[in-house]
RNA sequence: GGGAGCAUAGCUCAGCUGGUUAGAGCACCUGCCUUACAAGCAGGGGGUCAUAGGUUCGAGUCCUAUUGCUCCCACCA
């Protein structure tokens, strides 16, 4: 900090400076250490596609709280980074790169490819990376990974070995989601679905003897070229006779048999359903009970093969108006409906998927979920919010197997080889150089990658060394929190989970925090499509990245969404600007002081009452932080800095600042620096960069805040009866300040209070405070006054006079304090009422009663002030 | 079809295990350049806590139903 501050506080010149202090100090740097309790959290690696967005944003720095509260605290904090290699969405931008080129990945082969790849990495991988640091993230960088390095690959295959040779992984034809697009399979997580608008193309298959048809309906006539069955429910009377009987499948004049089966449904449409058991997976499982023929009739990019006949080529639009026309030539359309229909897409390109029959590999998922469900419900892994248990029990217990095979050659390869010769098929830890059966040299590897969640899902363990026995691994896992977004629950939460209790037989965390999506103001997803994404940096480029942090916070609780605005940014920045400014007064007055980060030996009354409040807002905020309730966390600090430190503590401190007694003057600065830098303290976690700067230029110990104590809850620091007089004149002052308002007088207009009250000492104590911030010239305490014509207010212990007699207005004053009379007189009666009622009494607990028995106590003191008032009024 | 969430001031939201007169930010109104801060200070207006029942000495908070909005899962050809 130079010598002048400014005005206001630039976060640009401070956030570069600041952050590199850190990196140069290692400060985020943890090693394993036996003295210390671990805390972990392993980052969520964004994609190295990514651009940062206001979603990583909050996830960012809501770890970024924990990891520096608890670093604070004393614990060894790890905070794991890394990126994820993001297989369609790297392999999407590689290809489209080369399509611009007029290249093709088959042109160039797997190697060159991968090559490519790997270029591409090198040179972007690490953008979002960069972006992090912006945002103030202590992140151990020494410790970054990637879900593609050599130490995660060498996790991957020895899961895919282990889970194979335990029969839990196999390679089968299945049913699976084909995305025409991307030219790959995807898992069912995948698969998004989208009301669009569609039709219902009414059918009918004759039958072969001639006897009529059998009407039917489809949304996707161009699959029923791969047709090798129609079936009806097993019970439906209008169908009974149809049963075992064969059909003519039209256009292509397959003979299918009606079969009888009860997934069909006889109250929907005709009751008669089409069954193609390659492009459906209903069908599929159809076909499997019946035996049926399995016919593929899709290439990969859903245009038609040879299976297809006379549309082979056809792409899968073409096809379908082609067959649509000469169904409708020859007799067999009925009529065309137009009806909403739910459609499967790609959660990556949005195109829709066609279900399609093909020889992929699973993961075998019953045995691996019992664990992964009891191990939540017995409480080793707490869902925040709770309800989250739901969500996940219910997708845990119906799970289907899990597709890991990708048709991508950005990825895991799949470590299964195959032999020419003999059709051996070996799965190992090592590349094999002969067939173990054959000997034939000559084995080909299986070509497919596997889905990038399967890397992802080992993260936790895999990070940390894994499957070495490293010491990381022994001290930090499991890890404590996971910080995540709720929409990942499925993708990347569940399948850590199952991994982490098959393969390390423990956890993978303690916790899982789940937030909500950032939204814009108006409530709308953030997206590119709609144009109502804000950019973070640009954000932080504008008010700070602490501002930003602070925004993010403020305001959310677990699991639910908020809403970006940049009036919220602005709020946050004026309460970064409030910190700079109460530190520059404090810096102000220190300067050219020796003045020890330590309290004086004599606290006055209002060191007392702010040293209590501090206090009292250091547990509390310990507590909610504890609870992941950091949202409340933050609004208590920013009251407690504003509303107690800055609008009262520092304008009582003034007193004794510009006063004549020295050593009270060198008290109060004491108890500035040390509130100050504490609170700084309790607000690092939040606002980094701010807090770091202003404390570096204040008296303290230690070499950096982020590595300095979280202060706690102390019961020496308790004050309740300073604290009680301090709130006695606080009443005062603001009853003071609203009676002149309301009378609309100028704060240059300074008065004489006289003030009755039973508690003489504490007033006296608070003339300063009185004169100083209730605008008054001088104050007289007594136990009673007998004056006439000043405007009186009524406080719980006090009648307080101001002297303005040409100011009294007598009606509206006996107005003004009959209003307040009925009110406190309603107010007592219930009170009373509580009070007399035994089943209050009997029932309540005893606090709660002593509450409202004193609260009565002063209310009726407050009657009787009233009172006296009206009467001198003449009332 | 199954499940979940939300409904509190003009707007955006807090309100934890039920306990005095329901809070904040922004916006609004009034008065202040009171030398840390006008990105500020002081004061103020504004809420039948979605609706109807219930439990309780006591309900914004717990239970039931209703209405409206949102999301997730499943997916009927």
């Amino acid at each position: 900090m130079s010598k002048e501050l400014a005005k206001t506080y630039e976060p640009r010149e401070v956030e570069d400076r600041i952050y590199e202090f850190w990196t140069k100090g290692n400060y985020f740097h943890a090693e394993p250490d036996p003295k210390k309790k671990p805390y972990t959290i392993v980052i969520p690696p964004p994609n190295i596609t990514g651009q940062l967005h206001m979603g990583h944003a909050l996830d960012e720095t809501l770890q970024d709280i924990l990891i520096r509260w608890r670093r604070m605290q004393g614990y060894c904090a790890l905070w794991l980074p890394g990126t994820d290699h993001a297989s369609i969405a790297t392999e999407a931008k590689i290809v489209e790169a080369m399509r611009k080129e007029g290249v093709t990945k088959e042109e160039i082969g797997r190697e060159a490819f991968l090559e490519r790849a790997w270029d591409w990495k090198r040179q972007y991988g690490g953008r979002i990376v960069e972006q992090l640091k912006k945002l103030g993230s202590s992140c151990d960088w020494e410790r970054e990974r990637f879900t593609l390095d050599e130490g995660c690959s060498k996790a991957v295959r020895e899961v895919f070995v282990r889970l194979y040779e335990q029969g839990l992984i196999y390679r089968g034809e299945r049913i699976i989601n084909w995305c025409p697009h991307c030219k790959t399979s995807i898992s069912d997580a995948e698969v998004e679905f989208e009301e669009k608008a569609g039709h219902f193309w009414h059918l009918r298959y004759p039958f072969k003897d001639g006897s009529g048809y059998l009407e039917l309906a489809t949304t996707r006539p161009e699959t029923m070229l791969g047709d090798t069955a129609v079936a009806v429910h097993p019970d439906d009377e209008r169908y009974q006779d149809a049963i075992g009987k064969t059909l003519i499948l039209p256009l292509v004049g397959r003979e299918i048999p009606v079969v009888a089966d009860t997934y069909v449904e006889k109250d929907f449409g005709t009751g008669v359903v089409k069954i193609t058991p390659a492009h459906d997976p209903n069908d599929f499982e159809v076909g499997l009970r019946h035996n049926l023929e399995v016919i593929n009739v899709m290439n990969d990019d859903g245009s038609i093969n040879e299976n297809g006949g006379k549309y082979c080529g056809m792409s899968g639009l073409d096809a379908r108006r082609a067959i649509v026309r000469d169904l409708e030539e020859q007799g067999f359309l009925v009529g065309i409906e137009d009806i909403k229909h739910n459609v499967g897409t790609c959660y990556r390109c949005g195109t829709v998927v066609e279900p399609r029959v093909s020889k992929q590999w699973f993961v075998k998922m019953k045995p691996l979920a019992e664990p992964a469900v009891e191990c939540v419900r017995d409480g080793r892994i707490q869902f925040i919010p709770e309800r989250m248990n739901k969500t996940y029990y219910n997708w845990m217990e119906n799970i289907k197997d899990w597709c890991i095979s990708r048709q991508l050659w950005w990825g895991h390869r799949i470590p299964a080889w195959y032999c020419p010769d003999c059709g051996e098929m070996i799965v190992a830890r090592e590349t094999p150089h002969a067939c173990p059966k054959c000997g034939c040299t000559n084995l080909q590897q299986d070509e497919d990658t596997l889905d990038t969640w399967f890397s992802s899902a080992l993260w936790p363990f895999s990070t940390l060394g894994w499957p070495e026995k490293t010491k990381e691994l022994e001290y930090f896992y499991p890890t404590d929190t996971l910080v995540t977004g709720y929409d990942i629950i499925f993708f990347w939460v569940a399948r850590m989970i199952f991994s982490g209790l098959e393969h390390m037989k423990e956890v993978p965390f303690k916790t899982v925090f789940f937030h909500g999506l950032v939204r814009d103001a108006q409530g709308r997803k953030m997206s590119k499509s709609l144009g109502n994404g804000i950019d973070p940096l640009e954000v932080i480029a504008q008010y700070g990245a602490d501002a930003l942090r602070f925004t993010l916070v403020t305001g959310i609780s677990p699991g639910n969404d908020t809403r970006f605005s940049t009036e919220r940014v602005e709020a946050s920045r004026n309460f970064a600007n409030k910190l700079w400014n109460a530190s520059r007064f404090i810096l102000m007055n220190i300067e050219g002081k020796d003045v020890r980060n330590e309290l004086p030996e004599h606290l006055a009354t209002e060191d007392r009452w702010i040293l209590s409040a501090f206090n009292r807002v250091a547990k509390e905020v310990n507590e909610n932080l504890e609870k992941f309730e950091l949202g409340i966390a933050a609004q208590k600090l920013y009251d407690f800095l504003w509303d107690q430190f800055c609008d009262w503590f520092i304008e009582i401190a003034k007193i004794r600042l510009t006063g004549s007694d020295e050593q009270a003057a060198q008290e109060v600065r004491q108890v500035l620096v040390w509130v100050m830098t504490r609170t700084l303290a309790m607000l690092h976690p939040f606002m980094p960069y701010i807090t770091e700067e202003i404390w570096q230029t204040m008296p303290h110990d230690g070499e950096a805040l982020l590595v300095n104590a979280y202060p706690a809850y102390d019961p020496a620091l308790d004050f309740p009866e300073a604290s009680a007089r301090m709130e006695s004149v606080m009443t005062a002052v603001r009853a003071v300040r609203n009676r002149r308002s309301e009378m609309n007088v100028a704060p240059s207009r300074r008065t004489k209070l006289h003030i009755a009250t039973a508690k003489p000492d504490v007033f006296e104590e608070g003339t300063a405070v009185f004169q100083r911030l209730a605008y008054a010239t001088e104050i007289e305490v007594a136990e009673s006054f007998t004056l006439d014509g000043a405007v009186t207010i009524v406080t719980p212990d006090a009648k307080i006079y101001i002297q303005m007699d040409e100011l009294v207005d007598k009606e509206a004053e006996i107005a003004r304090l009959t209003k307040e009379l009925q009110s406190a007189e309603k107010q007592l009666a219930t009170a009373e009422a509580k009070l007399s009622n035994e089943k209050f009494t009997g029932k309540a607990p005893a606090n709660v009663v002593e509450g409202v028995r004193q609260n009565a106590a002063r209310l009726r003191e407050h009657i009787a002030l009233i009172r006296s008032s009206l009467e001198a009024l003449g009332c």
